[in-house]
DNA sequence: CTCCCGATAT
DNA sequence: ATATCAGGAG
């Protein structure tokens, strides 16, 4: 049982690997905390969106101190188009103000200190471990979610029994990848309105194909 | 569990 | 009109 499902999952990612061998984080960066900031901002909020108000604030906040020291209002008005924009601009300046107090400025490389901090949770301390640190993660977001499900590589819906499931099913190593694939899969194939199951390099081994 | 929330696709 | 978008905090 456990043994078929490994090998099922082992193929799938073979085939997602081949499918999409540029899969990456698509939310514009250059360093650690540009990326804490752009991923506070993409909750709820399409990366495109993020991307268009992130040059402008990079810009303008250089340093955890900048983002800390800026009025939370001037902040909100700068990145409302993201929505929940009261919470992300207070997420964004008490993570800068810690990172300020704490970190020297600096994004810590430890998940377990990762998550401590406030506005980031599991899926943004992975994203930041996989896409800047080279650690291994398993990042577990809306489309990471959907696709599991849907090819029954789990049957949870709580994204930290996902994120534990799929990482059981994947060597340490693979994880990275696995969940930029995953990913580019659920927003560019497997979407949650209208799945194209017809082009879909892995509906041999989906139990849902065709059934939306 | 609820709340936060604007932009876009359907 | 309604569902959805690289979630996190209380």
């Amino acid at each position: 049982m456990i043994k078929d499902l490994r090998q099922r999952a082992k193929k799938i990612l073979s085939v997602l690997e081949k499918e999409y061998p540029y899969a990456h984080c698509e939310l514009d960066f250059s360093n650690p905390l540009q990326l804490a900031v752009a991923a506070i901002l993409s909750a709820q909020c399409t990366d495109k969106r993020v991307n268009m108000v992130t040059p402008a604030l990079f810009k303008k906040y250089r340093t955890a101190s900048d983002w800390a020291d800026t009025p939370q209002e001037v902040l909100e008005n700068e990145i409302r188009s993201t929505g929940f924009y009261r919470n992300k601009a207070r997420s964004i300046r008490a993570l800068c103000s810690e990172l300020d107090e704490r970190f020297n400025g600096e994004v810590p490389d430890d998940f377990d200190e990762l998550v401590k901090l406030p506005g980031i949770g599991r899926k943004t301390a992975n994203v930041l471990m996989v896409t800047v640190f080279n650690k291994p993660g398993i990042v577990v977001d809306t489309h990471v979610t959907r696709v599991s499900r849907r090819l029954a590589l789990t049957k949870h819906s709580d994204p930290v029994k996902i994120e534990f499931a799929i990482q059981e099913l994947y060597p340490e190593k693979k994880w990275g990848r696995v969940s930029h694939v995953m990913v580019f899969h659920g927003r560019y194939c497997c979407t949650a309105r209208k799945p194209e199951c017809n082009r879909c390099p892995v509906r041999r081994w989906c139990p849902s194909a065709d059934k939306f």
